[in-house]
DNA sequence: CATGAATGAGCTTTCATTCAT
DNA sequence: GATGAATGAAAGCTCATTCAT
């Protein structure tokens, strides 16, 4: 990770060892979150961004190189925040156990409010894309070994297709709280955590 | 859906009527689509699509009355391909028959390849965002309808989120073309089609 | 006045002698006329002028080099029609005759129309400018010669100074026109009559 | 007067406090008056404006929102000032009181130079027309009343139309910088002063 | 001759970034 | 360090004029 965050990030303004300028970069992070989330990423100008941390223009570039910067900060050591968790398998109930998970993801991505935000970067930014698509491969590979740790003991179906399996997981975790956000009904969080079971356990196995 | 769609394209420059101009109209098009799936929508300026096709800047604008115009000339009457056809249960093989559906709108989706430009636009056009809303909320619908039949057939798991289902559905169908783009490995659609059934149906159906 | 015409309007297209397009020629001058009034010179283009003709673009330009070769055909022949007539003062009742003279120069002004037009010209081109200049001399010139003759007649003021006063005449004479077209209430053209025949006769002379 | 200007300029970029900034929005207004005199309002780009006053075209759109607001703010709390103070009659010599008068006010209009640039707006601007427009009735009703007082006393003519008069006094002391501009020989303004009073006084009553 | 599509210079305006104070 | 005025490249769009058909 910590290469990839060098990447993503660039060391660009050390990071200020003062109290006050500590300050001031974390009202220009929070209020670049806020901004963005608000009116996009594109629609943020630099100058928004500071006036609403309450600095100068000029300030915003002593701590960030620029825009990109200021929301690839805001990332650091998150991007895997934007995923969830491998579910846990070995547990009596793993239903609810699943669903709680899926609660406790979406009200993450809620706070963190910029999963937006990185979807329209991504068709610009190929290093953060790469950087998502690694931190999404990292989880996918998580829940992959998950899957054939419970397939080991027996619990799966016989033709578990791992691959598949994981990615629809993953599909199904990542979009539940978009669903939540676009006002579509609330996720039932309970029965979708049923349905990945069914993708995984033969009806039997559930009863165990 | 087409009063829809007419709000969405509006009826600035007349289609026009020469050969000629038709090919100018198509070849702007047409480097729209290119340009705005290699660089992004935002990143694509009018004079750039101009230069691809060959013409100049005025022309841009005799055909279109700005890029948003284009990219919507582009999707007129094709919102509804970008989701999935619902699909049908009632079939010796629906494992089979749902996976060459999957298939089928994979190439689509990859034909037109406008998908990450939709994405990057729903944010900053809500009458874009809302037609794609529509398009979305009847395509679930319709699988929704269906699985209520197969449910009434007592095809399905007795205890059938419907609502949770077929959105779990669409989820899976309208990622699974994303997989295969971001170059994961192509997608498995047979495996997946098992997938998206064991949600419905319990395990001894499947042997009907 | 030829040779100033010739250089206003230049010797372009040479005046078409067939009948259809003596036709569309006038239908372009009638046209650039009612347009420029109507929306001004600078915010009337060749197109809508073409338009509002029913001729294409182009055929625009066959017939005038550009919009303001249009404005001085439009103009030519035509710019001592801006200025009054010079008055006559040796008769019966002169103050009648100014007065019906002043309404028939203000109804031929309101008739051209492009007044205004000709003021949003002139300072952008100085030529124009000269020429109605030139115009406004002339004028003032036979005002002057007028005002000399009634002098020597013995019939105006012993001190009249016959630059100012033709100056005064010309000046309420043009703008006049003017008043009424700002809706500043209808001009009372017999009483301005009075008023210039005041500054021209003393009042015993009037009762002759 | 007051609202009415508050109205036509706007409080875009609040009237910056530095002194530097200062220099440049006095350097844009002085550069943007130099200009639109010269080549007049239409011709002249916000571009020039910033380069003639040496900084760069955005530095302009810091201080103005556009050409047509910097014209305002040259505008400002002065359109009172194009049209003359009504002249006093009740004085021992009204013809040399009327003279200095006209001529101050000529010093004033050659010095705003803005005479034309208003011309020049006036049809596309509705709204600066208006408060042209209600200057001038101000003025004009003042003349009027000037008039009528004299009137009262029993020194003017008997059968004197204040309307008439009072606009004549108006068009002519507006116009008579007019002349001077053109270059038609410097305007005697004694000579305009007698002729307006003769609009106004019958003979006896000059020798008083 | 007529047509109207095509051209491209040029205008307005915005905004990331710099730099004098 | 902080400030915010200044910069200028670049985007969007218009329109006078040309030219292939």
């Amino acid at each position: 990770m910590t290469e990839r965050e060098d990447l993503l990030v660039g060391n660009f303004p050390i990071v200020p060892k003062q109290k006050r300028a500590q300050q001031k970069r974390k009202a220009l992070l929070e209020s670049g979150r806020i901004l963005f989330i608000d009116k996009g990423y594109e629609q943020t100008t630099a100058k928004d961004i500071a006036a609403h941390a309450g600095v100068a223009t000029g300030t915003f570039y002593r701590y960030f190189s620029d825009k990109r910067q200021l929301l690839m900060s805001l990332l650091e050591d998150r991007i895997e925040e934007f995923f969830p968790p491998e579910p846990s398998w070995s547990t009596p109930d793993p239903v609810s156990l699943l669903a709680k998970m899926l609660e406790e993801h979406g009200k993450r991505l809620n706070k963190l409010g910029l999963h937006r935000v990185l979807q329209e970067l991504l068709p610009k930014d190929p290093e953060l894309a790469e950087a998502i698509s690694a931190a999404r491969r990292k989880i996918q590979t998580r829940i992959y070994s998950g899957l054939k740790q419970a397939f080991e003991k027996g619990w799966t179906w016989k033709d578990l297709d791992f691959d598949t399996v994981s990615w629809s997981i993953m599909t199904l975790v990542e979009n539940a709280h978009e669903k939540e956000v676009q006002g579509g009904g609330h996720v039932d969080y309970y029965q979708l955590a049923k349905v990945i079971c069914r993708m995984v356990f033969p009806p039997e196995v559930h009863k165990e």
